[in-house]
DNA sequence: TTCCCCGCTACGGTTTCCCGTAATAAAAAC
DNA sequence: GTTTTTATTACGGGAAACCGTAGCGGGGAA
């Protein structure tokens, strides 16, 4: 089993969880921080010292306070990480559930395991802490059924500039002036028209209105 | 102390971690439930034996699975909890950080304590189970601050109807037909104008978007 | 009752948005 | 290089929303 483990988790009693599961797993006693600096801070003396840590338990999300940090999140502590240990094991446990947040782990941040905050996810991280230390990658099983909602779009960077600049309160007609700012194309008025007219057909939608209630509620703004 | 908790609590490791706070609080061992309606048996079979619980401590969401519920959230639970044992106390124990959510739970429901998952969560719990114990009011920290916005708006019914539409899709010019048919005054074309004004003027909005991301962002629909 | 006040409604002018069509530009196919 | 196809933009008529003003209509006070 492994000997060294650290736990990057800001919630106070799911790092306690945490630990308590690993203790029954049989590993060792697992080291913990709070913040996300502190989990980078660390790994790089356990490096300079010679006792690397073995895995990485990280939260993606962390909540902001008076600690001002460097590092914001999971994904950027994953990637300095890896810089610092490359052979570092890596298991995510967050509440995320999009999809595409957690192929982009396994892709391109080449995480080992994903388990979701969920209903058993105590039992899960068991299974994920095993198969990482047989080298293999988990993923938590109320992950794999994910599917796809059937009407739903796939949102462009184009689209999300458009709601977001409606959400910010300019006025369609000025919409253009904003994208060619930001160099975005295409950028016509009738563009953004058309673009708006099809993202409230795919969705059934009428209104902007509608639209944007949508968006907060799937989290893309 | 509490002698008799009950803990609803559907994510595996946050339930552990509950019972062990609470352990370290010097309470009696809880019991714990992963589904509602779980929860709202034991109660009545507490109250049924009387040996009737002290303190429930509860989760606002809880995710469905196969095991299909008739209570499907914690706002349910306590309801139906409430009904059977009206002295029972009520943790509320969850991430929702929206103040329109956590003023309807004190207000409507008349819980006792909110603590949200967040960082200090382990503190604040042991703290709100000693206010409560002590017949206080708890709300943890995190959120007192979020409550005092500076130019927040008292939505009405009417308000939150006109809005409720919006996001329905109705056309501004037809709610007027829906609020004469649900009886709502004033329901002219007019007062709807006048009302979706005063709402952005006081928010610093300019058009309706806005005014939906924001209702999204606080809760209220 | 009569008057005043206030909230609601009705109306018209202006702006913005919506939507179909046509023109233009860019990309792909030949 | 040219044709075809596709994508983007421009334009214009009509609908909806916006905004100021004026006309009701009910409640309260003298």
């Amino acid at each position: 089993m492994f000997k060294r483990i650290l736990i990057a988790e800001d919630q106070e009693t799911q790092n306690i969880s945490l630990q308590k599961t690993l203790a029954e797993l049989g590993a060792a006693k697992p080291e913990y921080v709070y913040y996300c600096d502190d989990a980078l801070t660390w790994i790089k003396n356990a490096v300079k010292t010679e006792q690397p840590y073995d895995l990485l338990i990280t939260d993606l999300y962390f909540e902001e306070d008076h600690n001002r940090q460097k590092i914001a999140g999971g994904t950027e502590l994953i990637k300095a990480a890896k810089e610092v240990q490359p052979d570092l094991k890596i298991l995510v446990f967050s509440g995320e559930s999009k999809t595409a947040v957690i192929d982009m782990l396994f892709k391109e941040m080449n995480i080992d395991g994903y388990v979701r905050k969920a209903r058993h996810d105590g039992q899960y991280l068991k299974l994920a802490i095993n198969a990482i230390h047989n080298h293999k990658k988990y993923l938590s099983p109320d992950l794999k059924l994910a599917r796809k909602e059937n009407n739903s779009h796939d949102f462009t960077d184009l689209d999300i500039a458009i709601i977001s600049q409606l959400v910010e309160g300019t006025p369609q007609k000025n919409i253009p002036y904003y994208l060619q700012e930001n160099n975005i194309k295409p950028s016509g008025l009738s563009s953004i028209e058309k673009r708006l007219n099809l993202m409230k057909e795919v969705l059934g939608f009428s209104k902007n209105e509608q639209l944007i209630a949508y968006c907060k509620d799937i989290g893309i703004i």
